[in-house]
Order: structure tokens, then C-alpha cells, then sequence
DNA sequence: GCCGATTATTAGGAGTCCTAACCAATGGCC
DNA sequence: GGCCATTGGTTAGGACTCCTAATAATCGGC
């Protein structure tokens, strides 16, 4: 008999997740026009509202981008009056992206959208969904390590988080910051007190990350 | 205190599951791009290969684009050879889209891409990896009930497919076609002998798929 | 044989996304 | 103090994406 191997089990979880960016992508576009933005403003705005103001450089990082892409949908946004363009007063080249009312309003309307895909979820056990975030994270902290995207402020990356810290269920990790332990469903990607892991620490930590399926 | 509720956990994975999809959509990018081609038209050529000629209509349902979309990125397609269009003999209205030898050529190149997003899961373990794939399809099973992809022949949208009809672990599935026990890394995305479930079905089907966290 | 439904294309328009070239400010460095 | 490579952003130009609306052709039923 011939089992799959490991090979072929890897390519079927590829196909699923390219599937499920797919059906992102469309959810996305379609959560966008509903307020007349395009996907990219869509995401632009998206970012702003949680995070806060940002240089262009940064956005195009966060986005995966080139910056030129995201001056051309800066300027669109500018035009429509979401947001406003300011130099930064300690260093004169770089320009801070500021939401304005109406942005903040019209991207509060917008944070639906992850919620949509979210909502694909709803069948799966708790438990199911607390090994998936996890799981989830771990491959988001894999890409941010060979540098296809580029996230800030998620926990597996994070100097104050200590993963498996304890032995036992249910809350096995420990933020060393608010000194507490820490469940799967607790994992933070966007978190405001993240202190950035230099990569060595990525990179040592990473595999320690696998262990543990309920 | 105040644990997580269910809503947060899901916005969680929600959030993570849209940052893997700018991944994706990044990593489709840069591999198209070394052979040439845009992301849509890699898209194409892609589903060409796996599943054989196809009408405009069914690559736009399967894309999640409109068929002018398609009909554009055929265009260019065709231009450099890559494949041919020709109507079909039984309904002059439909066009048939094939891949020349040199578009399959490419296409072989191309494979690699998935294979990239799905390197991100080297470090999980077995267990989280088959766990993975059996709740990416309930996932994809659930967004293609939900209309928002179209899927045409994954096993937890089959006739022939009997979720957890045998008890025991490893291989809890069964395929009445092969008449044979499939595990959950067995679990397909795309099976050639696909038959699909129609809508009733498919939404009886789904809750039971949620069980048995390993 | 006509009419509504289906299938694909064309037209037109805003946006995406890249590379290359450019400009301005910064922060050493001598 | 003045040079200059680096950094942060924008402009220019070009191919592609992706939509809606309109058009053309064919199919199937009646």
C-alpha cells in the first residue's frame, strides 16, 4: 500500500490555504465596494484605524507592497477626504498618515470584513478553533521569519512572550510584560505593547511553537 | 475576570487567516512574475493544468471573478501562445480554453507556488499538520456553502463521501466510490471522480464534520 | 419560428502594481 | 563646513485587474 507522504499532505494544506486566500480576496473586494473603496484603500484604511498613524514605508510593509503602490491609492483616498498627509517633524522626508473623521468613520463600517471569514469557523468545536488559532499563528510567525510578510506586534514574535512558559492546561504561555498566563485563544497578532524579538530569537523560538495538539 | 469570548477568539483567527491571505496573494505575485505572468493569469494556467480545458464561465465561477476578467487575462494568454481558444461542438455559444504544450510547460514551472505557502506548516508536527487540513476543508466546505467560492470536487462536497463512518483512528472517512477508509490527510481538494452533493446535502453534511479533535 | 435565457465579448473607467528615475532630507565622514 | 551615499517618497510609464453595462450569438422551449 501507499500511504501519503509527508510531501503530499503539505501540498493538500497548500491547496486549502491558496483556496481560502482565494475566497478572501473576493470577500474583501466585495466588503470594499460596498462603501466604494477598492481593496487596497480598503486595507490602507483598515490599517490606519488599528493601528494608528503610519509612514508610507510602513504601510507598503505591512501590506506586502511597493511603496509607489501605496502612494497611488494614498492619493486616492486623500481626494475623497479619508485621510491627511503631514510631514514628520523630526525628519522632514518622511510623511505620517493621518485617518480623519470621515476615514475612521468609514473604516469602522468596514471591520466587518475579517468577520466574514471568521464566520467559516462557526461549525468548529472550541477546541478545534483554539488548536487552529495557535496553528495559524505559528504559520504566520514561519512567514514573517522568511520575510514574505512582514507583522509587528503578534506574540510568537513578541520579547515579553514566553511560550509553553507552563506545563499545564489551559493557559500554557506567559507574558512577561502584564506577568500572566497566557491560553492559545489569548495569542495576540496585533498586540500594543509589543516588544520586537530580534531574529536570531525568531528563529530559536519557532520550533517550540509546534509542540502541544490537544 | 473576563476570558476571551467566542467572538474574540474567531475575530483572532479571522485576523490571522487574512494575513496568511496577503501571503498568499504575495507569494502568487512573486511566482508568477519570474515566468512572466500576472497573478490571474498564473490563476488560469494553473486550473488549466490541474483540471483539464474549461469554459470562461467555469474559470470565472472557480476564480471568483467575472467572466470579462477571465475573458482579458485569456486575451493575453492567447497572445503568447499559451493556449488556444476554440468553441465547443455541442453549444457554438460556449468556448473551450485549452493549454498549448508551451502553456503546459509553463504551468509545470508555476506548481511550485502553493507548495511555497505550504513550507510555512514544516515545523508542525503530523498530528497539527493532518489536523490542519481537516478543518481548512470544513472551512472551504462552509465558504463554498456559503457561496462565496466555488469548488467543484473536494471530498466533503462529494456524493461519494461518508465522513467518519468508521470509528477508530487513523482512517475514520470513507470514499463509496473506491470503496476503501480514507484518513484525513487522504482528504482531497480535487478528485477527479468527484460527485457533487447537492445543496441539502451539503448543509446536513457540514455539522458533523467538526468533530474529533485529535 | 419566435423569445427569453445563457455564454462570451466589447467598451469604458478606476485602480493595482511593478520598475526606473527623480528629488529632498539625513547623517556620517573627512 | 561641505561632500555624499543612504533613506523616504513621489512621478512616469506600462501592463494588467476587475467591475458594470451594453452587444452579439446561440440554445431551448413552446
Amino acid at each position: 500500500m501507499a500511504p501519503p507522504d509527508g510531501d503530499d499532505l503539505d501540498a493538500r494544506i497548500g491547496a486549502a490555504l491558496a483556496r481560502i486566500s482565494l475566497a478572501a480576496r473576493h470577500l474583501l473586494q466585495r466588503s470594499a465596494s460596498t462603501v466604494q473603496l477598492s481593496p487596497m484603500q480598503a486595507l490602507i484604511l483598515e490599517r490606519l484605524a488599528r493601528q494608528g498613524p503610519a509612514g508610507v514605508g510602513d504601510l507598503a510593509a505591512t501590506l506586502a507592497v511597493r511603496p509607489p503602490t501605496v502612494s497611488d491609492s494614498l492619493d486616492a483616498l486623500e481626494r475623497r477626504g479619508l485621510l491627511r498627509r503631514t510631514t514628520d517633524d523630526e525628519d522632514a522626508r518622511r510623511v505620517v498618515v493621518r485617518l480623519t473623521v470621515r476615514g475612521r468613520r468609514l473604516a469602522a463600517e468596514l471591520a466587518l470584513w475579517p468577520d466574514l471569514l471568521a464566520g467559516a469557523v462557526s461549525r468548529l468545536s472550541r477546541a478545534d478553533r483554539e488548536a487552529l488559532l495557535r496553528v495559524l499563528l505559528t504559520i504566520v510567525a514561519e512567514l514573517v521569519a522568511r520575510g514574505v510578510v512582514y507583522e509587528a506586534r503578534m506574540c510568537t514574535t513578541c520579547d515579553y512572550f514566553r511560550p509553553f512558559a507552563h506545563r499545564g492546561w489551559p493557559a500554557p504561555h506567559h507574558c512577561a510584560l502584564l506577568d500572566a498566563p497566557l491560553a492559545d485563544a489569548a495569542l495576540r497578532l496585533d498586540c500594543p505593547d509589543h516588544r520586537p524579538l530580534d531574529r536570531d530569537g525568531l528563529v530559536r523560538r519557532l520550533p517550540v511553537l509546534q509542540q502541544g495538539a490537544p
